[in-house]
DNA sequence: TCAGGTCGTTTCGGAAGCGAAACCGACTTT
DNA sequence: AAAGTCGGTTTCGCTTCCGAAACGACCTGA
């Protein structure tokens, strides 16, 4: 069922979750990398590069060559086609299930740790972003 | 006043907000840019480059490089602080609020078209993510 | 006033990402 | 079976990002 999030929920949620995870120590993705490992572990299989290319709208080299970083970190893993041999599977590894619930985990606390913190501010949501900006 | 998400709800959010992000053909920012711009428009002023490095742990001249990103991006400029002229306060500005807007909309869209998608599985999160993995 | 600390930037060498194009093995079409 | 197509990888030249260290400007305390 929908979740309904107002601009500065939103952008609390996303800067809480994503602060959290640059200061750890974890492995930093790109955007590219952690949206493909998000789409092969929340999206139907099978997850093929051509696939991801077009869905991503990511050129093919790219997505091979993030391919080759989430699987040197043992977050995903390729594996022949077996009825068409050009073709990859992405498949889903256990670390990367792992990696990926730890991740869901910064995103659900930051939701949960949202005070209600709009004192109440007229203007439009791009002007509240700059209500104290002095120019 | 918190938002509860589930593990579930939270990548799929996430997956759909950044997939579009990744996917338009705005300028893509690392997630470190992107948590320093948005650690600079939704919390207190003054920002320094000190402040930042600190808090996002992230070392200064990565800090420094980033904000020469975002300043020629237009999303952010950069004042000398006149009290301390070694000091540089990070400033907000109208381009920087409306992409941080617009990409506000994302997150929101993401959660809106969120539909009850769980079809009752067992186990836990991390083995939900993996129930059709082969090994 | 000047020695030492602080703030931000720059330099340096290196790692990683990018798209275009070439490439290779595997299907398909004729 | 030859030609064409398709999926994925590799190569090429280039851009961007990184941390450590050095640096210049500025502040502060003795």
């Amino acid at each position: 069922m929908p979740v309904y999030l107002n601009q500065d929920d939103a952008l609390a949620i996303w800067r809480d979750a994503l602060s959290a995870s640059v200061r750890s120590d974890g492995p930093d993705l790109s955007s590219r990398q952690m949206a493909i490992l998000m789409t092969v572990y929340t999206q139907p299989p099978p997850h093929t590069v051509r696939g991801l290319s077009d869905s991503l709208n990511i050129s093919k080299p790219a997505i091979s060559r993030a391919l080759d970083r989430l699987g040197q970190l043992g977050f995903v893993r390729r594996r022949r086609d077996d009825y068409d041999r050009r073709s990859v599977q992405v498949q889903r590894t256990v670390k990367g299930a792992v990696f990926l619930s730890e991740f869901a985990d910064l995103v659900s606390d930051a939701g949960r740790e949202l005070e209600s913190p709009t004192p109440f501010e007229a203007g439009t949501p791009a002007e509240q972003l700059l209500s104290d900006e002095e120019f």
